[in-house]
DNA sequence: AAAAGACCCAACCGCCAAAGT
DNA sequence: GACTTTGGCGGTTGGGTCTTT
């Protein structure tokens, strides 16, 4: 059990609420293992729902919304704990481009991450790297930095993934490097993994609904020509097909997440810099950069993946050179 | 080893819409 | 139709943990 205590003291029964006395007997901050069980008893011997009632006639001195927030973001069972996949991660920016700050609708694709789970990962992984570039997250910059360098570097990375696992896994494997494996088929590929099952058992591919493109969510790269690597990158309403990318659904199926085989991609949020690497696009070859390590403390990032690096380099692109 | 700063994330807040009375 | 209750959502907070100095 995660052990850690919020930043609110147990015994403090401070209502948030602004109403009667009868919340002055509320506890607020951290959930106790006690609490939690309880919680857990009663809803499966009650079901959920009616939260505030929930509360009271479980004998929680908890408001209902924080009931309902104990459970959907850590109690429910199928709550999906660990690291954010590469897929997961492919997915979130895919989806938010297309929705925002959505998240619960985009946890609606995530089966098991909660909608607060989403929202924290962009704000702590996303945003910071927004900061580093020193733009805006809702900047056109850097939402296109996303889509045609960083969507693509993960799929790279997923392919590559991929192609190792099935290297390692089977003896007559298919050469390595496989052009045109998707994240579907790359996952199928890792027999016994977590997306082995997602793939071959619950879910779906993409079933997005199709976003048109319109000036908002098209970008001034996505209208070069068609030899630019906009081109050889699918705008992003494209992109899910184009890659074949899983959209999980159906979050009240039967699934079993398997978090152990997670640790591959752990903490594998590719660097920006690492598309000065990426030379099998297309991209003009820039110095080598440990540029997987974006979250592992690739310090050499900042000094040299900027915004101006990223715009001239896109306009390289974009004049063809 | 200790201090400082950065990061992570559970939990809360306020607002809103839908449902109920 | 007005009011109240409930549930859901996105935004924010702040304390524990981790990393760096």
């Amino acid at each position: 059990m995660d052990a850690k205590v919020s930043r609110r003291s147990v015994s403090s029964f401070q209502s948030s609420d602004h109403d009667d006395e009868d919340q002055m007997d509320l506890r607020r901050g951290p959930w106790t293992v006690e609490e939690d069980l309880t919680l857990i008893n009663y809803i499966a011997h009650h079901g959920e729902g009616r939260w505030n009632s929930l509360a009271r006639c479980a004998g929680l001195k908890r408001t209902g919304k924080s009931c309902r927030l104990r459970w959907l973001n850590y109690l429910r069972p199928d709550v999906r704990r660990g690291n954010i996949t590469l897929e997961e991660q492919l997915l979130i920016l895919e989806l938010h481009t297309r929705w925002g700050n959505r998240w619960s609708k985009i946890a609606q694709y995530l089966p098991g991450r909660t909608d607060n789970e989403i929202k924290n990962y962009w704000r702590t992984r996303v945003q910071k790297h927004a900061k580093q570039l020193k733009c805006d997250v809702n900047s056109k910059q850097f939402k296109d930095t996303m889509r045609y360098l960083w969507m693509p570097r993960l799929v790279e990375r997923i392919q590559a993934a991929s192609a190792a696992a099935s290297t390692t896994n089977n003896s007559g494997g298919s050469p390595g490097g496989s052009s045109t494996i998707t994240s579907a088929t790359a996952a199928a590929t890792t027999t016994d993994n977590y997306y082995h099952h997602q793939f071959n058992s619950n879910y779906m591919v993409s079933q997005i609904p199709p976003v048109a493109c319109t000036p908002e969510n098209s970008s001034t790269a996505a209208t070069t020509s068609s030899d630019s690597f906009a081109a050889q990158v699918s705008p992003v309403s494209d992109f899910a097909d184009q890659y074949n990318l899983p959209i999980f659904k159906n979050p009240n199926t039967d699934y079993d997440f398997r978090v152990d085989n997670q640790v591959a991609f752990e903490e594998s949020f590719t660097s920006p810099a690492a598309y000065f690497n990426y030379g099998s696009s297309g991209f003009p070859s820039m110095e080598q950069n440990n540029a997987d390590d974006w979250l592992d403390g690739g310090e050499t990032s900042d000094s040299f993946w900027n915004v101006e690096n990223i715009w001239s380099l896109q306009q390289q692109l974009n004049n063809n050179v």
